[in-house]
DNA sequence: TACCTGTGACTTTTT
DNA sequence: GTCACAGGTA
């Protein structure tokens, strides 16, 4: 143990660290935190500080805003306890019982005050896709897809009732600011809502957002926010400029005084406003407590070369309305970032895997080097290209394992087993049994609905006569699995028995669709139960697929490919940011209001940011276009990104690739003698 | 009623 | 290249 346990900390870290320990108040904290200022570390030092001067790990609670972030502080806080810990870290491993994601934290107090607010703790918990599905449910029996002029879609309706419910804004204010093109439809989304909220409740299922909602008017009543508030001695919040307004109440009716309560966030990287993020939250956080928050505010950065900070400095101040000043280091030397021009997409890959592996020659690891990207598609070419060299990588963002069809059968028919009611994944499972379309599947769930006894009903159920016999083996199967005589994992393993058959028939790469119905089973086997396998999967789901390629495993050095989005708090040493280009930064998509605009800016600063010491800014001239006819050949010239106008080109070198001697040394083998065109041209007209 | 096929619209970021 | 939906057939 070092004597002084935050000697590597500066001086606004160790305020930060220290705050209300050695004055002896407990006053709300406000750390500004920039890019790179040592925020995570900082936060982690305050946490093991507090627990060395007596705070008890089990009653401190630590909210994230993503799962990624969450994993990333606790294993950071584990690390830094246990250097000033020495012996005693040993027994602190484990110990802060509370700490993840506002949406995981809510899961769990709800199960444990399921019954002081009324609701069964065995609820299952709907992600993105199966809300949409149960919403399309309601949209259906209300009539509204046959609606003369289109009625939005199963998603969108979900994406306005989520806005309405984490915005806490009246559906009036959500439809005319985010949603214009649907105000039309305010009374009859207005209806839907209401039919869906009564389904969820009839099925026992909570969506993503009732595990706030409910929590957040859990906590509205005295008794129970008094419960709660007693389980914590200190609170703390990362990346708090990404959190909602829902949030911010559930935390202020945790600590309405604002004791032992710690925020940390920087506005200039808030990029979640599509999820209803409010920077108000951050900006009003130090005047909703008498007397005011403490704010500290981390301006050094220690991450990236002083060019590399410059020119992303030089981004962001160009950004209409700022609150942070700019970031400052002292890490002298270093190259400015590069923009590379390049002709397509294909050089654009090409590009990277040829400096990411000299890079790699000259010592930097795989996993020192990221690619990131505005969209998940956007790697596509960049995939190819590195299963095609045999280079390892690892996907974060995008099309998660969990969306893969085949997978989603398998998870349908154990939800079903755990939960007869949820009627969006007992719609999908029966009608895997050969014969039972969606109308018998239909007939069947009025059924359930109606009886005592679902299991019972299912097993006596009368399908059309060609998925009898198909249909004895599935009754049979699901009651084993309502009788729970199988045990855990055991079930995962009959029923990926009786689905293989299925499998085979409708897929054609039915093979390595089976080799992920394996690594479900082995991540099924982590989990002590059925119910927290259904659970955690849901609020945790695995990032990356095995595909052909299959998983690196994780000792061994891989490329990381992410969204800008899920890069966040992260930093490599040499970083590639794949079409810089406008139409995907910003994307075309989001380019209606400035407020879009504006945090399109602020996700390449995000991006620009990750970089330690070399950063490369991909333009490629043209790409092809989507939604084509096959072999289709439109394209669109890009332009590079409007965030980076010619007056911030002296902050960048600029370079193309490949350069043009090469194409030339290629290509080209002139004549013996030089043609004349212009006499041919004369030619033409005589 | 299940299932196949053709047509048209849309295609971000995450819990 | 996907999803929603309409229409035809067994």
């Amino acid at each position: 143990m070092s004597a002084d346990p935050l000697a590597r900390l500066n001086d606004d870290q160790r305020r930060a660290a220290e705050h209300g320990i050695t004055a002896g108040s407990q006053g709300p904290l406000l750390i500004v935190a920039g890019a790179g200022s040592g925020k995570t570390n900082t936060l982690a030092h305050r946490v093991a500080h507090l627990i060395r001067n007596g705070a008890d790990p089990g009653r401190i609670l630590m909210l994230t805003f993503s799962r990624r972030a969450a994993t990333e502080m606790a294993r950071r806080v584990e690390r830094i306890a246990a250097a000033s810990f020495g012996e005693r870290a040993e027994a602190l491993a484990g110990a802060l019982l509370w700490s993840g994601t506002f949406h995981a934290v809510g899961a769990r107090l709800l199960r444990e005050y399921a019954s002081w607010i009324g609701l069964d703790p065995a609820f299952t918990i709907h992600d993105r896709e199966d809300s949409a599905d149960l919403m399309n449910l309601s949209r259906h029996e209300l009539g509204f897809s046959k609606k003369e002029s289109r009625f939005p879609q199963k998603g969108t309706c979900l994406a306005v009732y989520s806005r309405v419910v984490n915005a806490e804004m009246p559906l009036e204010t959500a439809l005319i600011e985010v949603f214009p093109w649907c105000a039309m439809w305010k009374d009859e989304l207005a209806a839907l809502f209401a039919a869906y909220v009564e389904a969820k409740q009839r099925q026992n299922v909570l969506d993503y957002d009732d595990l706030l909602l409910y929590l957040a008017h859990a906590m509205a009543e005295p008794a129970i926010a008094e419960s709660v508030a007693s389980r914590f001695d200190h609170v703390l919040v990362d990346e708090f400029q990404d959190t909602n307004r829902l949030q911010a109440s559930i935390l202020y009716r945790l600590k309405p005084r604002g004791d032992g309560l710690t925020v940390v966030g920087d506005d200039a990287q808030s990029i979640y406003s599509f999820r209803a993020a409010e920077l108000r939250n951050i900006l009003d956080f130090p005047k909703a407590f008498d007397p005011p928050a403490t704010i500290v505010t981390l301006a050094r950065n220690y991450r990236s070369t002083a060019p590399i900070l410059a020119a992303a400095n030089a981004v962001i101040g160009l950004a209409q309305e700022r609150f942070t000043k700019d970031l400052w280091t002292d890490r002298a030397g270093g190259e400015p970032p590069t923009l590379v021009a390049v002709r397509d997409e294909t050089d654009q890959a090409r590009y990277v895997v040829e400096r990411v592996l000299a890079a790699r020659e000259y010592g930097t690891a795989l996993k020192a080097q990221a690619v990131l990207f505005r969209a998940s598609h956007h790697s596509g070419p960049l995939e190819v290209e590195l299963t095609r060299r045999n280079i390892p990588f690892v996907k974060f963002g995008g099309l998660k394992f969990l969306d893969a069809a085949h997978v989603k059968d398998l998870l349908a028919l154990l939800r079903f087993a755990e939960n007869p009611r949820d009627r969006v994944a007992a719609f999908r499972a029966v009608q895997l049994v050969e014969g039972v379309g969606p109308g018998t599947a239909g007939r069947l769930l009025d059924e359930l609905a109606a009886v005592a006894d679902p299991a019972a009903a299912l097993a006596a159920f009368a399908p059309p006569a060609r998925a009898r016999e198909d249909w004895t083996a599935f009754a049979t199967l699901m009651a084993a699995l309502a009788t729970r005589s199988i045990g855990w994992p055991g079930e995962l393993a009959a029923l990926s028995a009786w689905y293989e058959p299925r499998l085979e028939r409708r897929y054609e790469d039915a093979a390595v669709r089976a080799l992920d119905l394996g690594q479900l089973a082995a991540i099924a086997a982590t989990f002590p139960t059925r119910e927290r396998f259904l659970t955690e999967l849901t609020l945790d789901p695995p990032d990356a697929t095995s595909d052909e390629s299959g998983v690196p495993l994780l000792d061994e050095d891989y490329l990381i490919l992410s969204t800008i989005h899920s890069a966040k708090g992260q930093e490599w040493s040499q970083v590639f940011l794949l079409n810089a280009v406008d139409g995907c930064i910003p994307s075309d998509l989001g380019t209606g209001s400035s407020a879009e605009i504006e945090e399109e800016r602020r996700l390449l600063y995000v991006a620009m940011t990750r970089a330690k010491e070399d950063l490369h800014l991909m333009v490629p001239q043209r790409f092809f276009v989507h939604g084509q006819p096959r072999g289709g050949d439109r394209h669109v010239y890009a332009a590079r990104t409007r965030f980076i106008p010619p007056a911030l080109l002296p902050h960048f070198r600029q370079r193309a690739w490949p350069p043009p001697e090469a194409i030339v040394a290629g290509r080209m083998e002139r004549p013996a003698a030089p043609v004349d065109l212009a006499a041919r041209m004369r030619g033409l007209w005589r």
